[in-house]
Formats: structure tokens, sequence, C-alpha cells
DNA sequence: CAAATCCTGTACTGATCGGTATAGATGATG
DNA sequence: CATCATCTATACCGATCAGTACAGGATTTG
């Protein structure tokens, strides 16, 4: 139920995605929503960006900080590249950011995109980087990845993704 | 009144934007806006968009075609800094390609990339780059631009957003 | 199988949606 | 000043909005 609400807030936005496109999207009637939600699209939105940050804390987040360094950082790209599908899905807490959406989860928010340079520069420190220096770089990963979704999408454009993904996988690797 | 409407989307994004909320935050009544804009809400995005468009062409697309590379590359961070108020303003073109609303305005979102991206190869190939590294290079600039925006709002950090446009600079004038 | 609980489709609410019609205010032109 | 075109406030339209109420269907529990 919380994936098939995901994938609609995904494409339609919080705004955009109204009760009557969700039930006709997902199937799911409203009477059944207002069971399970009883605090209306909001609680529905909060559910799904639970759901999110459960799913980057148990695959990305956690290993990072925990597994070593470089695998971890390699499954991070490769789990990025299936979970954003090469670009054809969107960041839902990323585009959330963007518009006054923000302000209802500025908390969740903050903190996906925290915990995930935090982890990552974990990992980076963890590696032998020096820890100003991890952060700046865990800083751009995340920035590289938001942005080329951005733009795989608005130039609908797959190969982009992939391609700004390796590119920002060799960066990772080798910076000074 | 293309700058209040601008705003409005802004920060609402296009579905976000009704049109009381228009007029609350412009000022300007219903029968004004229908005045100008007999299309309606598409017709008022439309010519915001349009209006990005034209200023991006102006200030960083046709300087980067025409002026001397190193310089042309200098004033597009400075003006792309100051355009989106260092992280405290968000890019349209990008907000509206991350939901449906890209449907609407499809072209002139993949065109607004694609200018900016190709205006900056063509400066990187002047200046004596090969032209499949400056593109890549000009698609990473992009792409950062666009994921700076997305993080510092998100974590409503402009500090992050300066931070990554210093790194991104330094990385375009060295980059192999 | 009976009873209690859980779940869901449907009909409804008042509010708000995008958009229209128009009368009158405003400003330019002679 | 008179005329005419431009602009804008207001009332209104049907459609759709988020949310509620509830009757009855489905499931679990004993």
């Amino acid at each position: 139920m919380v994936p098939l609400l995901a994938e609609t807030f995904r494409e339609l936005g919080f705004e955009g995605a109204t009760l009557s496109r969700i039930t006709e999207r997902t199937g799911i009637g409203k009477g059944s929503l207002y069971h399970f939600f009883p605090g209306g699209k909001e609680e529905m939105a909060a559910a799904v960006l639970a759901e999110v940050d459960r799913w980057f804390e148990d695959f990305v987040y956690e290993p990072l900080r925990r597994d070593e360094p470089a695998a971890a950082i390699g499954a991070m790209w490769r789990n990025v590249d299936e979970y954003f599908r090469s670009g054809g899905r969107i960041c839902l807490v990323g585009a959330f950011a963007l518009d006054e959406t923000r302000e209802r989860f500025a908390s969740t928010i903050n903190g996906y995109f925290q915990r995930w340079i935090d982890a990552l520069a974990d990992a980076l420190v963890r590696s032998g980087r020096a820890a100003g220096e991890a952060r700046a770089a865990a800083e751009d990963a995340v920035v590289g990845i938001q942005g080329a979704l951005v733009l795989s999408r608005a130039l609908d454009d797959k190969s982009l993704f992939k391609r700004a993904l390796d590119q920002m996988a060799k960066r990772l690797s080798v910076t000074a």
C-alpha cells in the first residue's frame, strides 16, 4: 500500500496528488485510505517518507557506517542506481524539499540528507580521508546524485544519470 | 507582473499555486490575470518559464558562446550564485521537471538545460578542452548546480550552496 | 457457526478549484 | 472635456477538492 502511494506522490508531487488521483492510480478506495491514514493526505505522505527513510537507513546509511568503506561505497552507487531506476524515478525527499511541501516535513527531509552525508563522510574517514575533506566529498556526492536526478528527468535521458553516477563514483574514489 | 508570478510558482510549485494564492501573494486580481493571460494558469507559467529562459540566454548562455571562455565561465558562477540567491531561491525549471508538470512544458525544460550544457561545453572547447571531455564537464557542472539547489534548500543551508559552487568552479577550471 | 472486529464502497458535506461574464473604474487620445 | 480602449473587482459557474458518515462485506476469533 505504501509503495503504491509512494509512486503516486513521486509522479504527481504532494499538491498534485489529489485523493481522487490517488485512488485512481493505486486502486485503493477512499474508505480504506482513511481507515489506515485517519490523518489524510499528510499522514499518507509522512508514511511514505518514513518508508523511504527506512530503506536508505537499512541499505545505504547503516552499511556505510558499519561495513568495509570501499565495499559499502561501491554498494551505495549500485543501490542508488537501482533504487532510482537509473534516473527513471525521482527522489521524493528531494522533490518535497523544493516547494512549500518542505515546511510540512522539514525535519524528515533534513534528517534524510544529513544522515546520508554523515554516513558517507564516516566511511570516507574510515578509509583514511581527513575529516573536513571527507565531509566535502560526501556533500559533493549527494549533491551530484540529486542533480543527476533532476537533469536526467528534465532531459528525459537515463544515460545522463548513469554517466553522472560513474563520474561521481570515480571522483569519490580518487579524490585528493 | 511576471517576476511576481515567478516567485509564486517557485515557492508553491505549479499545482500548489492556486489562483487564490496567486492573487493573495502578488496582489494581482483574477480579472487582471485573465486579461493578460487568457490561457489561465498554464499561460502564466509558460510566460514565467519564457522569461527565465530569456534571462539565462542573455546573461549566461550567450556570453558563454561569445566571450572569452575563462571570463564567461567566471561570470556564469557569479551570475548563478546571485540569481539563485546562494541557494535561497530554487530553479523553477528544475522543479517543474520533477513532477508531472514536466509533461506540460517538456520542450521548454529540455531546451533550457540542453542549451546550458551546450553553451558551457562550447566555452570549454574554445578554451582548449577536447569535445567529449568538455561535454562531460559541462553536464557535471549543471548537474552540480541543480543538486546544490536541492540540498541547500533541503538542509536550509545557504553555506552548502556556496561551498558546492566553489568546489565545482575549481573542478571545472582544473579538469583533466 | 456465531459474534466481534476489521475493512471498504458509496453517498454526502462545505470549501475551494480554475475559469467566465460583466459592469464600472482608469487612463490615453482627440 | 468627450470618447474610446484598456484594465480590474466582483459575482458567479460547474467541477473537484479533502474529509466524514456509515452501512454492509470480509475476516478473524471463540
